[in-house]
DNA sequence: TAATCCGGTGGA
DNA sequence: TCCACCGGATTA
């Protein structure tokens, strides 16, 4: 297992734009170029080019990694994954250090969808992901994707950001058709982060767009707020003591006493996400990317890559000052976590006015298919004061995602609604471990929200998020309590 | 030169 | 339609 290092330079934020480069080929083609000025992080270029005075193509400077997002800021190849282990004949960069934003296929147009140069103009960013700054990021936006030509596309869930958005296309009304839409990678750094000035711990794994922060002020947890480096759990130096953390399942039992559910075979979530990696393709290495609804997979939108916490990457150190959920990311506030105590705020219910219902592993063959071991494992987690069943998986290197049934729990009063058929997914990103005890507060808009099949929060969050500009909702909350077993 | 982005494509 | 591959192209 070599772990290649690899250039920090190069991952970090590009400052300005380069040359713009005109690669003039034949002399039936032209090409131009745009800059974008939206982009904090650079701009993109856009090239369009014009063969037969009809075929118009637009096409973007070859993007560079956003530098802010979660992937961006490892900074050493995991020598494992799909892409580490075939990267002379793949060429691709580690899945865990795919940026975020890189994740989303890069626009282009069609002849057809040619827009005017003042279009261009106008927004320059043509609907790319543009690495956002923080305090650009109030909401998101998901959105459909277009074919994919990105090896990673099924990585990211696909955000965009309505304000820019709204920018882009003020005036037009039909926006530009956008091959693909971007992720608005946040800045977040899960594993490392500097104490201060740096960026906050903040978790913005794209697919949940939830993102939580968490401080932890237990010993178990992997470290997440300290300035050490990130570390693979399987190179030397890490931190990873899965031993001593208890497996998801495990933290999240109502009690200790609690018999563990079935497993299948597998002992705990923990290890059946470890029995997840391995594999080679990139799915395969993120073998829950086959674990969505159809929607999702429509939407594109997918989760990070997971694992277990214990065998997630991570920093390590003691955390320091970190019990501020201060990491917050300032998105659309979808939930947050913290540990130890929790304002005894009057309980809320998760739940939205919206139906959403998820992919209940019990509830949903497709959901299921892709999952081998564990669709039918679930787990119990306490909401406010009831008891809901709870499918617990890892999400994103220190993440967990949730799914709880709400129709099978009386916690949703708005629920009752929607009949039987209103469960609702409610992915958390946590990013340590969740410790001997922990609350995770989830805030859940009550938005309107179609009916579909598969809906779970992240949608809800999105649609939520869509219409962020015109109207704030309700934001119900909810937390939940985690209650550990660690000794 | 190394890294890896990105378009094109064949197979499932 | 989706996605893993391939390999040319672009950047640093
Ligand atoms: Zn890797
Ligand atoms: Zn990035």
């Amino acid at each position: 297992m070599k772990s290649d290092a690899v250039h920090h330079g190069h991952v970090a934020g590009h400052p300005h734009p380069h040359h713009p480069h005109h690669p003039h080929g034949d002399e039936e083609e032209y090409v131009i170029e745009v800059e974008s000025d939206l982009s904090p992080t650079g701009p993109d270029i856009i090239r369009e080019v014009d063969h037969d005075h009809h075929n118009v193509k637009v096409k973007l400077k070859r993007r560079r990694r956003c530098g802010i997002c979660g992937p961006c800021q490892i900074k050493q190849n995991c020598g494992r994954c799909h892409y580490c282990l075939r990267r002379d004949v793949l060429k691709q960069t580690c899945v865990y250090r795919k940026c975020v934003y890189l994740r989303s296929k890069p626009r282009s147009m069609s002849p057809k969808e040619n827009v005017s140069m003042s279009a261009l103009n106008l927004q320059s960013g043509l609907g790319v992901a543009t690495p956002t700054d923080l305090s650009m990021r109030t909401s998101l936006t998901p959105s459909a994707s277009g074919s994919s030509s990105n090896d990673f596309q099924g990585l990211s869930s696909m955000y965009h950001h309505p304000d820019l958005d709204s920018r882009a296309f003020t005036g037009s009304s039909p926006s530009i058709p956008l091959h693909h839409d971007p992720v608005i990678p946040s800045r977040m750094n899960p594993y490392m982060g500097s104490a201060h000035t740096g960026p906050y711990p903040i978790n913005m794994f794209p697919s949940s767009s939830l993102a939580a922060n968490s401080s932890l002020p237990n010993p178990f947890q992997m470290g997440s707020c300290s300035n050490s480096p990130f570390r693979y759990p399987w190179m030397p130096g890490s931190f990873a003591r899965p031993s001593v953390v208890s497996s998801p399942t495990d933290l999240l039992r109502p009690s200790p006493s609690w018999p563990p559910p079935p497993t299948h075979g597998l002992s705990s979530t923990h290890q059946r996400m470890a029995s997840d990696f391995g594999a080679e393709s990139f799915q395969k290495d993120m073998p829950f990317m086959k674990r969505r609804s159809q929607q999702d997979l429509l939407q594109n939108r997918q989760r990070l890559p997971s694992c277990s916490r214990s065998l997630a990457p991570m920093c390590g150190g003691a955390s320091s000052g970190c019990e501020t959920p201060a990491c917050f990311n300032s998105d659309a506030l979808v939930m947050r976590e913290k540990y130890g105590c929790f304002p005894g705020q009057g309980s809320r219910s998760l739940g939205c006015d919206s139906s959403g219902h998820m992919t209940s592993g019990t509830m949903n063959s497709s959901y299921n298919r892709g999952r081998a071991s564990s669709q039918y494992e679930c787990d119990v987690i306490g909401i406010d004061d009831f008891q809901v069943n709870a499918f617990i998986r890892a999400s994103g290197y220190n993440g967990l995602d949730i799914e709880i049934d709400i129709a099978k729990a009386p916690i949703v009063p708005l629920a009752a609604k929607y009949k039987s058929k209103s469960t609702l997914a409610g992915t958390l990103s946590v990013m340590q471990d969740l410790g001997d005890q922990g609350t995770v507060e989830l805030q859940v808009p009550g938005h309107k929200v179609t009916l579909e099949d598969h809906i779970n929060v992240d949608e809800i969050l999105a649609k939520y998020a869509n219409s962020l500009k015109e109207n704030f909702n309700i934001v119900e909350q909810s937390r939940i309590e985690f209650i550990g077993t660690n000794a």
